[in-house]
DNA sequence: ACGAAATCAGAATATTATTCTATAATTTAG
DNA sequence: CTAAATTATAGAATAATATTCTGATTTCGT
């Protein structure tokens, strides 16, 4: 990985849809070489995957909140939290077996909702953090 | 918003580099058709931008973690979070004033090291949750 | 300096994006 | 209920792009 690599990647960050032909301008390649750089970083592992970022609100979903779960023994709560809809991220983190699960719902209700009916019967204790406002939101690394 | 429109947002939540042709293809309607579906998703705001993921860890990062930090006055924290490096997202949190950010760091050092330098001086108290090993994370919305 | 490996530019071709036009479908107003 | 207006559609034409290939150049270790 070069500097040239790194101006792609900060590129496809910014907008996964460029097209080869302008990373090429930009990185001042010829087309062909970008895109055999784009695919080498895809091979290996690099690059991940390209995802649209959409508006949550637009969607009709208004309501993020973090959810702290402390689960009692090595149930299979994992694959149950990662498949509840609306949830976005799953941790495990450190401590006591907790998780933290970052969770999109339309509004306060259908998070208490979908909190009492999957969550509550596998956990000891929940802590759910609600997210007033969103100062920035991005995948996006600096590096 | 009808069926088609989710089902490209679907595709482009799924694959953001996908060709427009190919999305046509699956949306079984012309390519012309097709484009101006994803313009006006991107003229509305629905699509709000494309981003490619990236590994953390070829890069280096392996350290993950959201910090709960309690401030006291309405100091300029806000903009201050938000351009410490590594920091993917900050949220403005139900109680006491409080921040949950989501940062990334080379390791256990530079993430004590950034919250040092960064954080301590403008809050009462912070709250730091280690990410040990991550189950999902992805910005997809189902809908 | 030398050879191997990687990187590069540029040409050729396949594929795609984009614009335009004409038609069909849907909605709206009277 | 009908006509006009709006919107959505397909398909053609062309501009731009992606992709592969070839051969030249550079880089790097020895």
């Amino acid at each position: 990985m070069d500097l040239i690599d790194k101006k792609i990647l900060y590129l496809l960050q910014s907008n996964a849809r460029m097209s080869n032909a302008n990373i090429a301008r930009e990185v001042k390649l010829a087309p062909s070489v970008t895109l055999s750089r784009v695919r080498k970083l895809e091979e290996q592992g690099i690059i991940t995957g390209y995802e649209a970022k959409l508006n949550h609100h637009a969607l009709g979903l208004d309501m993020l909140a973090f959810v702290l779960i402390k689960v009692t023994g090595d149930k299979d709560i994992e694959s149950l939290l990662v498949d509840i809809p609306g949830v976005q991220e799953v941790h495990n983190v450190a401590g006591d077996d907790c998780y933290l699960i970052k969770i999109r719902t339309r509004n306060t209700e259908s998070l208490s909702l979908l909190l009492k009916e999957k969550v509550r019967g596998e956990s000891i204790s929940t802590k759910t953090i609600i997210v007033l406002n969103t100062l920035k939101e991005t995948a996006q690394l600096t590096f």
